[in-house]
RNA sequence: GCGCCCGUAGCUCAGUGGAUAGAGUCACAGACUUCGGAUCUGUUGGUCGCGGGUUCGAAUCCUGCCGGGCGCGCCA
């Protein structure tokens, strides 16, 4: 379609042109703007510019348009030109088109679609990075969905992309994950304690209370389990303050492993686990801290090291460095990016929870005073899902550690139907998930729709193959496909790349999403309308021909959604 | 109080300056003797939250209001 697209751009650049020269009036072309339009009697693509350049023309919008479709009306690539509605010049493309589109896909591939837009410039998407203080629910889910696809899009339109998690492993809620281990360690029952053998009896229950504000979920008993059954009882003899960072190293990598197990079944992969630890370790806050005084947007005062955002849109200025010596999370956060851009990335992106959003000015001003701009960094927000059941909402609460996780989803639903539903919704808008829905194998679910639509071609395939018959090595040519279910197949499958890459500019996996479900769409009516084996010759090879580029298409569009692609169901 | 997001068919949502606002779902009625019926075809359904403004043209941009969600710490 681009292709094609461009020729006519041009060819309405020159003659609008030349117009303004007979006219003589000096005329400045802006970006001409070529859509499909929505109704099938409106054309293949059409373009506004008859009523955005008539007042320079001082014509009306219908006869400038006119005089425009005059002059490109002969071309090789169009059947006809028509004027409509206020001046609307509407293309309709010919069969010559419609065989380049085919050729096209044939000869690319699962290469057919992708475009150079990252020209190989490198981009980091970090998502997920959940706290490492316990597993994965389904909002971190959506997440990881959407991170994953985005990055698979990006990388399909010419980026280079690093997939990384940020592993929140520094700070006070370490210690209380290790408090929270260390006090169910102790609650554990003992038989041996029991038979009264303990003469000094250690390590009563009452010695490690549990924190106020430590984490009630089931898995830290799994946790302090493991540890007894590796370590035995040796710690409950041990002060507290010894013992503990044992338990929350302990607590911290099991977590870490349950994670990266959980998103590795789910299909994504990470090729940087990156721990904020580090960047203490490594001494980078400081160096960090300093590049922002340097620059002039940090300061002292009480004591305390603060960010000017004052400077920028914020309210107020920002604590860096508490008056106590201790780093805010803002500091770093800001030493994260510093590093991020350090290791050369063009580009940044973060997918977050919309909970955070009133974060991003504050992060995106941190940037711009590290010196870059704020447009390289590109932050998503997730917003939340609503799970439910038959309709009705399915109860959560992380306070009371009652929270369904993304393994319960997984082992439910799939992975296939779980990420397609993640991402079937506009990431910024709330998301129904209905459980029952997800696992039904009807019509009503848009996931096994789509693949039965790839299963089908393959059988399509597999069939001709067992009759014998080949997929044609010949190129097709447009004008075997004269009924409306293949040309809107046809069609459908020439949006496949400028759909990429608006999914690629747009950072938006349900565009996608939705794609792969009208093309689904339009492959199953046109399998019911026509028959493909046991056709004339030339009809039957054209189809074949058709349905080959059909499955090339599907199976691309699920691969970036990272869905799989069943030869049979 | 201030800020951000959202409000479109009974329900879940696409559509962010174009033509008569679209899908899916629900309900009903139909469709291959042969390539997979997990499919297809058709019908029903709308003050695009409300008012004003900008524009040749507004669901889309601006503004006020109503309703819903979220955020505003020397917390993480």
């Amino acid at each position: 379609m681009n292709d094609v697209q461009e020729g006519l751009r041009q060819r309405v650049r020159e003659a609008l042109e030349e117009i303004a020269r007979v006219k003589g009036v000096a005329v400045e072309c802006p970006e001409l703007v070529f859509e499909k339009p929505k109704r099938e009697n409106q054309g293949d693509l059409s373009t506004n510019c008859a009523m955005q350049m008539c007042k320079v023309f001082g014509e009306s919008p219908r006869a400038l348009a006119e005089k425009i479709a005059a002059k490109v009306a002969a071309d090789p690539y169009l059947d006809r030109v028509e004027v409509a509605g206020p001046g609307f010049i509407n293309f309709f493309l010919s069969s010559k088109w419609m065989g380049e589109v085919l050729a096209d896909i044939l000869d690319k591939g699962e290469r057919y679609g992708a475009r150079d837009l990252g020209k190989g410039r490198r981009v980091q998407v970090e998502f997920v990075s959940a706290n490492p203080t316990g597993p994965l629910h389904v909002g971190h889910g959506r997440g990881a969905a959407v991170g994953d696809i985005i990055a698979n899009i990006l990388a399909f339109t010419g980026w280079s992309v690093e997939r990384e998690y940020y592993i929140n492993d520094a700070g006070l809620q370490m210690d209380i994950l290790g408090r929270s281990t260390q006090s169910r360690y102790f609650e554990l029952d003992r038989p041996a304690r029991s038979t009264g053998t303990g003469s000094s009896a250690p390590g009563c229950p009452s010695d490690a209370p549990f924190p106020e504000d430590g984490y009630k979920g089931e898995y830290i008993h799994d946790i302090a389990r493991a540890i007894r059954d590796q370590e035995g009882d040796r710690f409950l003899s041990m002060p507290l303050g010894e013992s503990h960072p044992f338990f929350k190293a302990f607590a911290v990598r099991n977590i870490l492993d349950t994670i990266r197990q959980i998103l590795a079944d789910f299909g994504v992969r990470f090729d940087v686990w990156f721990s904020e630890k580090s960047l203490y370790e490594r001494d980078l806050v400081p160096a960090a801290m300093e590049a922002l005084k340097v620059n002039g947007f940090a300061f002292e005062k009480d004591g305390a090291v603060w960010f000017k955002a004052t400077d920028f849109t914020d309210e107020k200025d920002r604590v860096l460095i508490r008056s106590n010596g201790v780093p805010t999370y803002f500091a770093s956060d800001i030493t994260y990016h510093k590093e991020k851009f350090d290791l050369g990335f063009d580009r940044v992106i973060d997918v977050w929870g919309a909970d955070h959003h009133g974060y991003v000015p504050r992060m995106k001003a941190g940037v711009e005073a590290l010196g870059r701009s704020p447009d390289d960094l590109d932050v998503l927000l997730i917003q939340f899902v609503n799970l439910l059941r038959d309709g009705e909402q399915v109860a959560m609460s992380t306070r009371s550690g009652q929270f369904v996780t993304l393994r319960d989803v997984l082992d439910e639903v799939g992975v296939d139907a779980t990420r397609y539903f993640f991402v079937m919704r506009r990431s910024d808008s709330h998301l129904d998930f209905d459980l029952e829905l997800a696992k039904r194998q009807s019509s009503d679910n848009p996931v096994y729709y789509i693949q039965y639509a790839y299963a089908r071609v393959c059988s399509v395939l597999r069939e001709a193959k067992a009759r014998g018959v080949a997929v044609p090595d010949a190129r097709p040519t447009g004008s075997a496909y004269c009924s409306d279910e293949e040309k809107r197949l046809l069609s459908r499958l020439a949006e496949f790349p400028d759909e990429a890459e608006k999914a690629s500019r747009e950072l938006a996996p349900h565009v996608i999403a939705n794609y792969a479900l009208a093309l689904a769409g339009d492959f199953h009516s046109f399998y019911n309308a026509h028959r493909i084996l046991g056709e004339e010759e030339e009809v039957m090879n054209a189809r074949l021909l058709l349905v080959q580029a059909a499955g090339t298409v599907l199976r691309s569009a699920l691969a970036l959604l990272g869905i799989s692609a069943p030869e049979r169901m």
